[in-house]
DNA sequence: GAAGCAGGTCACTAGGTCAC
DNA sequence: GTGACCTAGTGACCTGCTTC
């Protein structure tokens, strides 16, 4: 029979764990894409360090956003429980096939769900921005209370 | 009649002698896993060689770590009795194979116990290339001392 | 028959490559 | 540095044959 194609496989319907980008397959035990991956095996092979990332509430790791800081992107990658020592090779064995209904199973992705998943992944940057801007504001704001700065006048 | 599918038996509750992995039966004379057993054929038909490993003492192969040095994974089929001049056809007589009791056999193994598997490989391999360092040390401090470029000095 | 292994098949992935 | 694509292996599953 013929070999079939690069990407044949129907890992394509399955999301990477660390950035939402359609799955290529199951690498370092974790379904993901060739960017994560890639990147994964770049930097335990030339065991890189990243510099550490200076948002107090890390970065949120989307497929628009992954390359905006390194450093938090390994720290997705082994939270979701990537491993270099692990790895599974060879044909999947039927009973270990994730079912179709979990979250990670994406049903079909024509250009306009993809354009659809980019806008939602912007917006949910954007909330995210703002969140993190609003518990800054709390963190000023109670450094000033405590400081005796701010009272409350309860008269 | 009806042929029994494939993986039926209860061979996997015997582990396989090379890698600790579960055996799928007796292959080449010795109780092995399907990887094992596709490794050592492809080995054998297609003559391959593989080149010599670098490591003074070898590798452990486990089942985590059977894919890193194919020169020690052949070593240890071969170490083992794996024989492709020996191979046995049809099924194998009860009273030739090893008994149940042995510390080849595993009672049971859930997921769990898998996991507890791999994790205690990768303990062992920790120990394992500690050792190994603490050997090396062990050499270039005997070494040292032939030299006389350190001495004791009991006075 | 029934049980069980050798060999084949081909669904899979680690690692390499190189245009961006 | 990134990631789409390729290739060499890997190993889960099957088929044909052997032995009991
Ligand atoms: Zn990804
Ligand atoms: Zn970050
Ligand atoms: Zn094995
Ligand atoms: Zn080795």
């Amino acid at each position: 029979m013929k070999k079939e194609k690069y990407g044949s496989g129907d890992n394509e319907h399955i999301l990477c764990k660390i950035c939402g980008d359609k799955s290529s397959g199951f690498h370092y035990c974790v379904f993901s894409c060739e960017g994560c991956k890639g990147f994964f095996r770049r930097t335990v092979r030339q065991k890189l360090e990243y510099k550490a990332c200076e948002k107090p509430r890390g970065c949120l790791i989307m497929r628009i956003s992954r390359n905006r800081c390194q450093y938090c992107r390994l720290q997705k990658c082994l939270s979701v429980g990537m491993s270099h020592e692990a790895v599974r090779l060879g044909r999947c064995p039927k009973k270990d096939r994730p079912a179709k209904t979990s979250f990670l199973y994406m049903p079909g992705h024509s250009s306009l769900e993809l354009d659809r998943q980019l806008c939602t992944e912007q917006l949910v940057l954007d909330v995210h921005a703002a969140y993190r801007k609003a518990c800054e504001d709390f963190d000023h704001f109670a450094a000033l209370f405590s400081d005796k700065r701010i009272v409350i006048d309860d008269k």
